[in-house]
DNA sequence: CGCATACAGTTGCGCGTATAACTAATGATT
DNA sequence: AATCATTAGTTATACGCGCAACTGTATGCG
């Protein structure tokens, strides 16, 4: 076939070297923080993300669909996940007043204690295997240039 | 602790938001991505992927392990997707002279076309999805950031 | 030469997610 | 008030991935 494979010309424009970036650097430091939730808290990375969530949010409650907006999951597995991290004791949710179809999720004592306690790990675990790969300069570069992607928290106060 | 960064040790240090909008940008994009390739050419994005990686082989040949090592899946995964992928005829497996143990993944003609087919509109799909968010320094500067988290083909040419 | 260790890949199993269909409540239209 | 469309969330099912155990081959060592 006409194109010739090697160079770089065709198959990598620069942008498209930024998403690879973007493609690898999210599989390796995610699987390092998969590692370290797992073990040192037994906790997968998905219910770190729902606690961490809702520990930042006012009265640290949100419907489900706020959760789900949010997050890397949709809807439908939402329902499961917060299940199970009910059972676990670190969330329960809640009627609201005023919707009956609606449902809060809000952390438990024992959940926001959970968040606490894996939270610093966490932190070290990002800055371990992601941030310290490259210079201040570089993680403000990208924050910047990624901050369009990051869905604003949107909360009547 | 030995560092306090740069001043905002809050919740979210400046590294910490170069972190979130990878896993952001990430969420979005691959969501994109994998929607347009269903809907357009009936292909996972792991198909994709593996057909790809394949395509700009020398040969259009790799190893189960090369291809492991380079990708987001692990090797358990890639054996099952393997077999998914050859039983649609796009790529095959061949023995390896001189080393009974390992297996040579092929590209068949199929699996080119099929790539091929897909390839212009997958570039597509990443340039509005991704890189239209932001201007080209940005995008050079997120590939450059982020250079050393991609595995480097060693290819001895 | 015979046994142990390491390596390449595959398989059994369980879990978590997505898709789509479904229940229930709300709001709009008449 | 009756109906239709929309929204919130749950449930049924299927599929893909990862972990760990397993087969078979290669290599190291006494």
């Amino acid at each position: 076939m006409p194109n010739n494979i090697s160079g770089s010309s065709k198959s990598s424009p620069e942008w498209f070297d930024a998403w690879r970036g973007v493609l690898f650097a999210h599989g390796q430091v995610i699987r390092e923080i998969e590692k370290y939730l797992q073990a040192e808290h037994q906790l997968p990375l998905s219910w770190f993300d729902v606690l961490g969530r809702l520990a930042s949010a006012p009265s640290a409650r949100l419907r489900m669909s706020e959760l789900s907006e949010a997050a890397l999951f949709t809807r439908s597995g939402l329902t499961r996940l917060v299940d199970r991290i009910g059972e676990a004791g670190l969330v329960r949710r809640e009627r609201i007043a005023g919707d009956r179809r609606g449902v809060s999720v809000v952390l438990t004592p024992a959940g926001r204690e959970k968040f606490e306690q894996a939270f610093e790990g966490h932190r070290a675990t990002v800055e371990q295997a992601f941030s310290s790969k490259m210079s201040p300069r570089q993680w403000r570069q990208v924050g910047k240039a990624l901050e369009c992607f990051i869905r604003k928290r949107v909360l009547t106060g």
